[in-house]
DNA sequence: TTGACATATATCCATATCAGTATATGATGT
DNA sequence: ACATCATATACTGATATGGATATATGTCAA
């Protein structure tokens, strides 16, 4: 099989650098396809697909405003992969703690042992 | 310009599927590149390579024991996709906040300009 | 309606990335 | 030292992706 087929999940989506930016700039406020192009160097067109891909996965949204279209980040699309990372790493840190119960236990047995004599 | 050169960064490691389901593999427990082997459905140079990548961006750390290598989660290399994360998801409620202090006032105002008559 | 502006879509190209296979490295046990 | 097991690296090929350009859609204003 060749590259695998990831296009526009959250995670890709936000994997891109250029969109990174994108919701930077729009998490300062509102702004519409042309002040992103101003802001970043990109071209039009690319703005508005990644714009695109940036709608599909939900995190960010806009409304029409004459002839243009102000965009915004949507927080709430970016829950995903806060939870993602935060069952991830509760995970590992809850195993970190029960190795470390482990660990004063064997201590605690040990100088049990030791005082036992 | 082709596809932008974002090999190996934090993001765009976790970007990648089957990268997301090693980690959270590894999350469950360390575990050798056999067990990763026997436990998704992949090749043993792509379970290499994709934890070479993990280990790259400091998410995952190993230990030689023996003939295999036990990996696991280091959770404090996720730090920067948390604080992205976080600060972005602020930055935006922040604005929302403001957004609600103002219509308050707009409100206070207009209920106040009601009673003036 | 027509012209100007704002954004979206379509098409083409270069390439980074992933999957597949073969081979190299490295450690263990005999 | 040698055979075996475990993992890493090298190389190849397919393709999805982002960038570039041109064009279409859509909105307003006169």
């Amino acid at each position: 099989m060749p590259r695998a087929a990831t296009t526009s999940n959250l995670f890709n989506a936000v994997g891109d650098e250029s969109r990174r930016i994108i919701l930077e700039t729009l998490a300062r406020g509102e702004a519409s396809v042309g002040d992103l192009v101003d802001e970043l160097g990109l071209a039009q067109p690319h703005v508005s697909r990644h714009l695109k891909v940036l709608r599909e996965v939900n995190v960010v949204r806009c409304r029409t405003a004459g002839r243009q279209r102000l965009y915004s980040v949507y927080a709430p699309g970016l829950a995903p992969l806060q939870s993602w990372l935060i069952e991830l790493t509760a995970q590992v840190n809850e195993r970190y703690d029960r190795l470390d119960d482990h660990l004063h236990e064997l201590l605690r047995n040990t100088i049990n042992e030791t005082r036992r004599p």
